[in-house]
DNA sequence: CCGCATCCATGTGGATACTG
DNA sequence: CAGTATCCACATGGATGCGG
């Protein structure tokens, strides 16, 4: 094992913010964790489809980016306990107003997609 | 060539709308045209570092998710432009907070990486 | 319980050449 | 000008097994 992913330069704003939050994972990851700490295991079955070699990966990427913290109890068994910190809870604004405009493309999407729709 | 991406079943709103503006330019794209029309060749121009190829299959899907339009001028030399749709100008709230959050992370991380910052 | 190591399939993305 | 087509390197991501 050696180096964890360094990102290229940001070309811009929105290029450094998307090297952070663009992952397949990690806006879920950050949205489960808007409500305070999660255990790895909860969080793993929390965010399904997940496999255990992914969300360790997009954890530590998190993690070294300064978007969530990583504290470990040293007992048996291993608790590990993860929680946004600064910088990281301040992107929840931006992560609810994003699952608004969603959820209103899904039912825009779904009515339009139904056969016979009054709205056609 | 035959079929265009097809986004697996998104889990909730958050992985809906990373499947959709989640990619290495789609953001970047979407911000560039915020003020408007823009040709492919000021696109490719101006998202630097985007080949050909990647613009083209960002702005397909763009599309095909209805959130740029695309109009082609039949004459020669050919002309193509982009534009925002409804749904896709709805991000642009999201995309400038978002921008806003990573120039201050950007000036954050960079005082905290000087040699003998007044900080530390 | 919370990982890491390894192998392997598939996807992503760059370089180059070509076209209506 | 605005793309396609082809080739290929590397990254992403899944499956499985092992370890403190």
């Amino acid at each position: 094992m050696e180096k964890r992913t360094k990102h290229p330069e940001p070309k811009c704003g929105i290029d450094y913010a998307f090297q952070r939050i663009g992952g397949k994972y990690k806006g879920r990851i950050l949205w489960r964790l808007r409500l305070g700490t999660l255990r790895y295991g909860e969080l793993r079955r929390t965010v399904t489809g997940v496999t255990a070699k992914m969300l360790t990966q997009a954890l530590r990427e998190l993690e070294d980016d300064g978007l969530i913290e990583r504290k470990v109890y040293v007992e048996v068994p291993p608790k590990v306990e993860y929680s946004l910190t600064g910088p990281g809870r301040e992107l929840l604004p931006f992560l609810a107003q994003l699952r608004d405009w969603a959820k209103e493309q899904m039912l825009v999407n779904h009515i339009e997609a139904l056969p016979g729709s009054f709205l056609k």
